[in-house]
RNA sequence: GGCCCGUUGGUCAAGAGGUUAAGACAUCGCCCUUUCACGGCGGAAUCAUGGGUUCAAUUCCCGUACGGGUCACCA
């Protein structure tokens, strides 16, 4: 067989050779030890978190060593293929703080190392694909679906490993002028590689797990479709050797083709990049763990946690989190530092499926709401209103001083309040700072009957004095407490609540309940200054 | 089924051949307190299993169980 001659027959338009395409592929000049990582999702349209948390991985270790961190489209199955998702992909990515170097955009491409969708590419993988037929590593297979079926099914029966390969493998030696007769008849053919019957093991270090041992690749894996597009395999190691990727960071779920990417990356004579293989997403149901599942959990989703206004730094500060465990030790040692200050390290992943754990992000996007800045909170806040909720949109833009001042509450203290989980709850915690969303939602306590209360607000109104400061308020309050025959010491009234109506706890929570609509809120005093003399006199009037 | 990966409290996990087996979330109790939140203190709770190696194994080796992944012209 000249291989030789089966190239040009398979690829008579490809004149590129190897090394042209090499020398529009520079190595990139960088400093030493810097990274190049990508992401390279199939825009399907659905942008899930395992996207963001491979993701965050490269980003991670391509920002932190000054290297390149690109967007990579792997649009090699048509059939996927979803209007818009490209932008999808950008606009989560970008939402989440994730940035990139270089790589697709959404008109075009940005960057050297492009064209950065992979069917744009065709040109480029023709030529290594015909570079193996000469090397007599490839050949064209004409088998059909049924056929294939047929035989997987044979070899399933038979207890043998079902695929094309070895003596099943019937393509292999065709000769050239059968093959010319095929594709002169117009059947339809894909590339295949030509695997080596073997039972030698090899090892690799993955930079997550470790050295791994795998068995040699056997298979006559598909290289091209028979639209000639690369599939995932080829792709990835062309695309990961031309872009001069350092690092190809994945899910586990491609350990098992790994023998074919090494098998490949050898056969072209290239240097293999550093392969980090992630755990999957896991999620508790019943007794046990799951993988998450597209249908059944929305959660999987990005597009969830902006639904649910869980701020981009929490969502960050949650994964990474889970992706390096001394994450949560060195934010408790540096609060205020940046996350992407942390040294970020990838031998610190675990390998087992990491939960997703929405009780543990809830208690981060607090903290880290906690944290922020007043401003930042209204800022973060009103732009996810602008998308989700225009009801408050329009009333923090209606009362922005208000709506700082009431974020202002209890957070200049030395342990700060932390009230808001996420953008969406924010809206409800919120809810009493504003007349057009104040509403009464518990009930007068009991200890206080009508008259009491009638009589408390009526008093309490005519003392106000709203430049009164915290300490002379509650002077007035504890003496209306006394008069009223309630206990000023919730103990006194603990220990002889025959003696008492009730106690100031039961006052205080009639204030509270009048001014906020609920009998827990923060601080009265803070309150009524952030609410203002008017609307405090008002909310009160109508109980005096 | 073949192959691969994994298994420390409810969850995320640190850890090393000899430890009282860290820490965080959740949970429970107490304290602080005009409610709530914050904060503080404390409790309960873990090395899947059987063999081996060893003076000693949760840690190393082998098997078993369980979970996951993968066996496409999908990525």
């Amino acid at each position: 067989m000249d291989h030789n001659k089966l190239a040009e027959l398979l690829f008579p338009e490809t004149t590129a050779k190897p090394e042209d395409i090499e020398a529009r592929f520079p190595e990139r000049e960088l400093p030493e030890g810097a990274n190049v990582t990508r992401i390279g999702p199939s825009p399907t349209g659905f942008v899930h978190l395992g996207n963001l948390y491979n993701a965050i991985i490269g980003e991670r270790i391509a920002h932190q060593s000054g290297g390149v961190f690109y967007l990579r489209i792997e649009d090699t199955d048509n059939k996927r293929e979803v209007e818009g998702a490209v932008e999808t992909v950008i606009n989560a990515m970008n939402y989440f703080g994730v940035h990139f170097d270089e790589g697709a955009v959404a008109d075009g491409d940005n960057g050297s190392y492009g064209p950065y969708r992979q069917r744009q590419r065709k040109d480029i993988y023709h030529v290594f694909a015909k570079h193996l037929v000469q090397m007599g590593l490839a050949y064209p297979c004409f088998m059909t679906a049924e056929e294939i079926d047929a035989l997987r099914e044979h070899q399933t029966e038979n207890k043998e490993n079902p695929g094309i390969y070895g003596k099943y493998a019937k393509c292999r030696d065709l000769t050239i002028e059968q093959i010319k007769e095929k594709m002169d008849a117009g059947k339809e053919w894909v590339l295949r590689y030509r695997g080596t019957e073997t039972d030698e093991y090899f090892s690799i270090v993955d930079a997550i797990r470790g050295k791994l041992e795998m068995p040699r690749n056997n298979m006559d894996f598909v290289l091209l479709k028979s639209d000639g597009i690369p599939t995932y395999h080829f792709a990835h190691v062309v695309d990961d050797h031309l872009m001069r990727s350092t690092h190809v960071i994945r899910g586990e779920e491609w350990l098992s083709s790994l023998p074919m990417h090494v098998e490949l990356f050898n056969a072209l004579g290239w240097k293999q990049p550093i392969y980090c293989h992630t755990a999957t997403l896991m999620k508790l149901e019943g007794t046990g763990k799951r993988k998450l599942s597209k249908r059944k959990d929305p959660e999987l989703a990005l597009s969830y946690y902006q639904k649910e206004g869980i701020s981009p730094d929490a969502i960050w500060e949650f994964l990474l989190t889970v992706l390096n465990s001394n994450f949560e030790e060195w934010r408790i040692a540096n609060p205020d530092a940046d996350y992407r200050d942390f040294p970020y390290s990838l031998s610190k992943m675990s390998i087992s499926g990491a939960l997703v754990d929405l009780d543990k992000l809830r208690n981060i996007s607090k903290d880290v709401i906690g944290r922020m800045k007043a401003e930042d909170v209204r800022d973060g806040w009103l732009k996810w209103c602008e998308e989700y909720n225009d009801e408050y949109a329009q009333l923090i833009k209606k009362y922005p001083e208000r709506t700082l001042a009431a974020l202002n509450v209890g957070r200049m203290a030395a342990k700060p309040r932390k009230d808001i989980e996420t953008w969406k709850q924010a809206c409800d915690f919120m809810s009493f700072y504003y007349d057009e969303t104040f509403h009464i939602t518990d009930e007068m306590p009991e200890e206080c009957d009508e008259a009491t209360v009638k009589e408390f607000f009526a008093k309490y109104l005519a003392s106000y004095d709203h430049s009164d400061d915290s300490s002379a308020w509650f002077a007035k309050v504890k003496e209306l407490t006394e008069e009223l025959g309630f206990a000023v010491k919730p103990k006194d009234y603990k220990k002889n609540p025959d003696q008492f109506k009730g106690s100031i706890v039961h006052i205080t929570n009639m204030l509270r309940i009048a001014l906020t609509g609920h009998a827990n809120a923060p601080d009265i005093h803070e309150v009524s200054h952030v609410l203002g003399e008017d609307i405090v006199r008002k909310r009160l009037e109508k109980w005096a």
